[in-house]
DNA sequence: GCGGCATACAGGAAAAACCCTGTTTTTTAT
DNA sequence: ATAAAAAACAGGGTTTTTCCTGTATGCCGC
């Protein structure tokens, strides 16, 4: 008997993906325990109630997802996690791969695909959509004509970036950031470059599409 | 019996409502058929299969909640329609009561909630979210110093606010707009007011936050 | 027929954003 | 230890945005 351990705020999705389960899985499977945020997934594990997966949401009151599978990797890293979740953007999935998470679903799935993911993962194998594997591999395909990669961005243009999602000019942000105007001004040009955009509406609007800034 | 015919594209959320419904309503429901877009329910009901109740999404392919809602009201105004959605954007909730649903559910419901809204809408009454009319009678109290309503944006003020979380300049906007560069300055002047921002991001941030410009 | 109102538009000016090129300092790799 | 890369910064220029005040026109109600 395989145990699953269920961790998503909402009751809508939690009673949906059980039910999912019972109709898509062919070997037998229970739900161990529902936790509504990573709080209470502590809480059930400090109670020994070991599961077999795990099958998390990333946006959660409380404690999220990222903390909850940062906890879990630190003390039981054995315990496969697999996400499921709404937010697909590429910032949220590599921040999970790197995590050591062994899945990755959008909450659209079949329910033939969900049954799959959890017979792989509580193998030892890994499971993520054709899409969200498409998505990583376009993100990873941009280089510049010199092979250098252009797409991740650092602390510090992350950093930048939020701020200049906000009404500040960028000579405020370049004193909250305890930087000239000058360099700010270098950060500029440069996101500009890697991000192919024009001006910083675009920097926002790109921000904004990627969960680099919440609205 | 109570018959309740569930709009949603996702089989999770439909299997989710179900177990919440079955769970939440005192009095015996059943759920008469499912559709995963607007165009399945057409075809439901062509079947001749009329529930007393519709649960709908509003993000559906094919054919979105809107235009749903919009041919059910036509066809056969007299269904009440719950919309149970993700979209909690003031545009959506504005847009819908005035196509006469009946009611306005928020995806993180708790299942007592849902059952509720479910006998009132059933009835003849209506079920809105605190949450919902929170927002609303906020909206509504945007008034500035002399009583004039200041949030709804006429055609104009869209068109120009659309144009604005883009990569134009002003002077292109003005190009497309068919007007000079200095009425658009002042669309752009009346809008950084009506919404209270001191910077082209911040209206870009608006269009978005309010559902008026998609990413 | 006249005030109130919304829309379209102008001149002019300061501030901010945008762009280019080049220097110094710090970090990193070998 | 040293060369290469990355980060911080400057000078100086153009364009765009932002802001102010003021005018002309057409529409609507009374």
């Amino acid at each position: 008997m395989l145990n699953i351990g269920l961790v998503d705020d909402h009751t809508l999705f939690r009673k949906g993906i059980i039910s999912l389960i019972q109709m898509a899985c062919t070997q037998p499977v229970q739900i161990l325990f529902e936790a509504g945020s990573g709080l209470e997934l502590q809480e059930m594990i400090s109670q020994d109630r070991m599961p077999d997966v795990i099958i998390m949401d990333i946006n959660m009151p409380d404690m999220n997802g990222f903390d909850s599978v940062l906890w879990l990797k630190e003390t039981y890293p054995g315990i496969p996690v697999l996400v499921l979740t709404m937010m697909d953007k590429e910032e949220y999935i590599i921040r999970m791969l790197k995590l050591g998470i062994r899945g990755y679903l959008s909450k659209d799935v079949e329910p033939k695909e969900l049954g799959e993911a959890i017979t792989a993962v509580s193998g030892n194998g890994y499971y993520y959509t054709d899409f969200i594997t498409g998505r990583l591999i376009s993100t990873l395909q941009q280089y510049d004509e010199h092979g250098r990669n252009l797409s991740p961005l650092n602390e510090r243009e992350t950093e930048f970036l939020r701020l200049a999602c906000s009404e500040y000019t960028y000579h405020e942000i370049a004193g909250m950031m305890h930087l000239s105007p000058k360099t700010v001004d270098g950060y500029r040009k440069a996101l500009f470059e890697k991000l192919s955009v024009k001006n910083r509406v675009g920097l926002a609007l790109y921000a904004v599409k990627h969960g680099i800034v919440e609205l």
